[in-house]
DNA sequence: TGTACATCAGTGAACGCGCGTTCACTGATGTAC
DNA sequence: TGTACATCAGTGAACGCGCGTTCACTGATGTAC
């Protein structure tokens, strides 16, 4: 038994009849289709009237399921968001046993987000490319893209549980006066808290700076900006990727 | 005396009439509003008849100018390429003097960068963000990037040329057999003959790194992924360019 | 220096396009009694 | 179970918009003799 909330009235009734079986399948279904559409064409060249004509319906009749263009964008842009964290979830799960070797650990959520979005490449623009003007994404994008956040971010709680970051005040290589390990720490402290709590500064910093260097490689290859640059951008991904990994290490030695 | 190609007939005549110069300020001058266009809109929004209406002429008239809407857009996209490159030469030219401590000199041409890309977003989103759908970068793009990248990589050279990277076949670190270095060696073969000839493997690795970091933290924070993330972008950016310097002295130590 | 002609800049109207959205409507499905 | 009514899905026509581009044209500037 569902519970249904009529729109309208407001009541609540206990049954889902025929016609709401009928409705939550061509919501899919439009999403669907549109999900093609946005694969194909890039955000802008989303268009109400090409999604209804491959639906065979008339254009009107995709505002009884979306109240217009930005808000079924927005459904898309949430459902890439959540699509990306699933991946980068489902990697993380398979490296819960931590018997393997650091290197493999830690590449797994990486790898995922760059096959990710080497399979749609468009979502991947929607969400790390450029912002579409005059279009803010959803609130409610900030859920999976903690939960990515946090998927790629588990190695290193994993071996901060470990025990492998002893020193939680140690100092900074590269900053050696309190007053800009202060600003640093400041600066950091929103993912500091909700990501990597505990953890030494450093950790954190080059958490953050691997987040920035793997979404970074993903970009500008997505982007086409390896042309003539890197011949096999696979080759220099994960050797970079594991590069990190090293930092991570070293830093908190 | 100035030589001007008639395009119809081909020939040659040697004087500048006023006729073309009016017609050289005019393509200024149409050039210039449509950047301030580009730079409010972006590329999607950029509309001839815009430009028409802000330079009271017919939208027809463009056409005397440009042949195209696209191949406007594609003298924008080079202008923006120019400019960046501009200004990370010009950053790059004042630590030629060397005496400065190393980390000034690194960081130099980054921040450049990343000034750049605060007053030109929608720029630095041509160039940087979500390729235009259906649309080609032209091929004269490639010089001003190769001047940028130039201009980026310029210590690491004058680090090598002060003789600071000892070994040019030293070992990789994270690299053990021979065929994975040979592997990533094979797949950076441009960068690193166009860019850093005789420089260590590593070191090579280490500025493709650096590069991706750089251009990651810039396209993050501009296109809004630091929000509820990190508070102070420019403090994150100062010091996580200035750990890679280090990286990039460790890796060749 | 003056005249006949060629070249070019810019105009204004028009074409055709695809778009998001609205609206009155028909017919089917669900609900209350 | 049957009937009267309310709700909802989907239609098809229409509105208004802004766009890129074409084209015949007018008038000014440049060129050749």
């Amino acid at each position: 038994v569902f519970a249904k909330k009529n729109e309208h009235t407001g009541a609540m009734s206990a049954s889902r009849t025929a016609r709401d079986r009928v409705r939550d399948e061509l919501t899919k279904e439009i999403l669907a289709v549109a999900g093609v559409h946005l694969a194909r064409d890039g955000a802008d060249g989303l268009s109400l009237r090409a999604i209804a004509r491959d639906l065979d319906m008339a254009p009107s009749a995709l505002y009884r399921y979306f109240s217009g263009r930005d808000v079924l964008l927005s459904a898309l842009i949430l459902a890439a968001y959540e699509s990306l964290a699933d991946q980068a979830e489902a990697a993380a799960e398979q490296l819960a046993p931590l018997d393997q070797p650091d290197g493999a650990a830690w590449l797994a959520v990486p790898l995922a987000m760059r096959a990710w979005a080497l399979a749609h490449p468009h979502e991947w623009a929607l969400i790390f490319g450029s912002p579409v003007p005059g279009y803010e994404a959803p609130q409610a994008t900030l859920v999976p893209y903690a939960r990515l956040a946090r998927a790629f971010v588990l190695p290193v709680r994993q071996a901060q549980a470990a025990g492998r970051f002893a020193s939680p005040s140690m100092a900074l290589p590269a900053l050696e006066t309190g007053a800009e390990t202060d600003a640093l720490r400041a600066a950091l402290v929103p993912v500091a808290e909700s990501l990597l709590p505990d953890a030494p500064l450093a950790v954190v910093a080059d958490a953050l700076r691997a987040w920035t260097t793997v979404i970074g490689m993903i970009s500008l290859e997505l982007f086409g900006h390896w042309r003539n640059t890197i011949l096999e951008p696979d080759v220099f991904f994960t050797y970079t990727t594991l590069s990190l990994a090293g930092t991570l290490g070293r830093s908190a030695a």
